[in-house]
RNA sequence: GGUCCAUUCGUCUAGUGGUUAGGACGUCAGGUUUUCAUCCUGGUAACAGGGGUUCGAUUCCCCUAUGGACUACCA
């Protein structure tokens, strides 16, 4: 067999959606698993469509989530070029060839009668259907006179390319996801090949891109499953030999019905998209928002298709080892957020100290805070594991940074006795006397302190975490000291003593 | 409305003509922890419904229901 090539094509309307990516980075695997090549090609035949900024958003898409193209508009390769714009002269002979052998024909019908002919259908509750069983008497190259086109054609008169659905066959044909599948035409339409404009659509731009670019398997949304038949049945009137096709199910909402859209994202609160979109309406991305690459391919890997084994985590090689068509679900996936959350959590952990606290650095300098490298790394080895995303390790040590402004009120009523700051004061003075309060024994030191007068642990360390952390939360009471210093510490204990003192009268 | 596609725990899914229907996320409980979280252990929870075929169907077939896509001179 020949090589493998297959292609994303997607259009530049806007920001890809993660649906979108799914679709690329399947394609990348299949691609990959197989020794072929990946192809990104541009359909952007759409022109009243066409958005500013989103195919640059398109390619860098792909390169963080480390989906390599071989061929493509700024790779270049040897079908260029790779944007459908581009190639606008080549499609017109293709759609003139399909004439030729009788399988499109002019239309002349404007777009205004079209419309009128529908919702009259409409009303009388069918549905109007331009093929073979109404073409005659609408107003094509079919229907009319020779002389008649002939000469509309000659004075320019707007027209169309339809492709010419026969009238009663059944079109059998094989998806590789989907299997077997069966259609009669007299339920198809004579589909806009060329536009009056002079684009082609996306039927026929596709259809000769792809045997152009030779490309070897469609590997594309579901959405297109129900125009396959057409696309086929026009390889058969190129006499050309199609490719292998397979029609990904959809994504869906993670709530209610229907599929994954923007809103969404808004109302629920995760992104929608890879990246940032910053046009008109901007839109959150999965990389503004703390998620690594490797996290967010390995979920969208597994929304979908699944290896047979209870394997979860993937890297991008392991993917393309164990990738294949077979393995891919029928139905459409309902997007989870709280995987894709432990999915994160699960690669944070997999970096290392050092590198997390560089990560870390960058955000607190953001926040004008500048920390000493080695100092700011005890902190991300004390809080690593409770956390998803770098920017929760702010959450989880702000006190750090902070002494507390206020005090949790339920935790002050249920560890705060009446003897309690009492104390907390008597602590407080041991430790200014003490020399050892940042060293390991002063942990020891402490809890023998606390036995000798017969308090209660849970009292005092409880009490001690609230007023040097504001709440009862966060690590190791003695590591937080050791980390704020001795200074720190008894300021805290001073003000905490003060201001709850002052609350509980 | 028409055409096509789909349907296993709440979610992602594995699976077989005879299984205790498996895993993961979530959730719940217990343990660890001076706190919170992490972590560990355990539990909860599914074959959409109805007919067939069969000794036996979650598995094969049909119907219904539900969901989805398409039904543009958009892709």
């Amino acid at each position: 067999m020949s090589q493998v090539r297959v292609r994303f094509a997607p259009s530049p309307t806007g920001p890809l959606h993660i649906g979108g990516v799914r679709t690329a980075l399947y394609n990348y695997l299949f691609a990959k698993k197989n020794n072929g090549v990946f192809i990104l090609r541009i359909e952007d035949t759409d022109q009243s469509r066409f958005v500013e900024g989103a195919e640059d958003y398109i390619i860098e898409s792909l390169n963080w989530c480390g989906i390599k193209i071989d061929e493509g508009i700024r790779e270049g390769g040897k079908h260029e070029p790779y944007r459908q714009s581009a190639r606008k002269l080549i499609y017109k002979k293709y759609a003139e060839m399909l004439i030729d052998r009788g399988h499109a024909y002019y239309a002349f019908d404007t777009p205004e009668e079209l419309e009128e002919l529908r919702s009259a259908a409409e009303k009388e509750g069918r549905t109007f259907i331009y093929n073979a069983g109404t073409r005659e008497g609408l107003r094509n190259s079919l229907s009319l006179p020779d002389v008649e086109w002939n000469a509309m054609l000659d004075r320019g008169d707007p027209y169309v390319i339809r492709y010419k659905m026969p009238s009663d066959d059944e079109i059998h044909f094989d998806d590789l996801i989907r299997g077997h599948i069966v259609v009669n035409t007299r339920t198809l339409d004579d589909k806009v090949l060329f536009k009056s404009d002079g684009m082609p659509t996306y039927h026929l731009a596709h259809i000769v891109d792809d045997h152009l670019m030779e490309i070897t398997h469609v590997i594309r949304g579901e959405e297109w499953l129900p125009s396959l038949p057409l696309h086929i049945l026009m390889y058969r009137s190129f006499g050309w030999e199609a490719p292998l096709f397979a029609h990904l199910p959809l994504l869906l909402k993670p709530d209610g019905k229907g599929k994954l859209s923007k809103r969404d994202g808004d109302r629920i609160g995760f992104p929608v998209f890879p990246l940032y979109w910053p046009y008109g309406e901007t839109a959150k991305g999965y990389r503004e928002e703390g998620y690594y690459p490797e996290a967010f391919v390995n979920m969208l890997a597994l929304l979908g298709w699944n290896p047979g084994t209870e394997q979860e985590i993937f890297t991008m090689d392991e993917l393309i080892e164990s990738f294949t068509l077979e393995r891919v679900g029928k139905s459409g996936s309902r997007f989870d957020p709280e995987k894709a959350k432990w999915f994160n959590h699960y690669y944070l952990q997999k970096r290392s100290n050092n590198q997390l606290t560089l990560e870390f650095r960058d955000l607190l300098r953001s926040k004008g805070y500048h920390h000493d490298i080695v100092q700011l790394e005890k902190l991300v080895a004390m809080v690593k594991e409770r956390v998803s995303f770098v920017k929760e390790i702010w959450d989880q040590t702000d006190f750090f940074f902070k002494a507390p402004e206020t005090y949790d009120g339920d935790a002050i009523r249920k560890r705060i006795k009446d003897d309690t700051l009492n104390k907390l004061e008597e602590l407080g003075t041991y430790l200014e006397s003490s020399e050892d309060i940042l060293a390991d024994s002063f942990e020891r030191h402490v809890k023998d302190w606390i036995e000798e007068r017969e308090y209660k642990t849970g009292d005092i360390l409880n009490a001690l975490r609230l007023v040097i952390v504001g709440s009862l939360r966060g690590p190791h009471l003695f590591d937080i000291i050791a980390w704020i210093g001795k200074e720190e510490t008894l300021k805290r204990i001073k003000r905490g003593i003060a201001v709850i003192g002052d609350l509980k009268k």
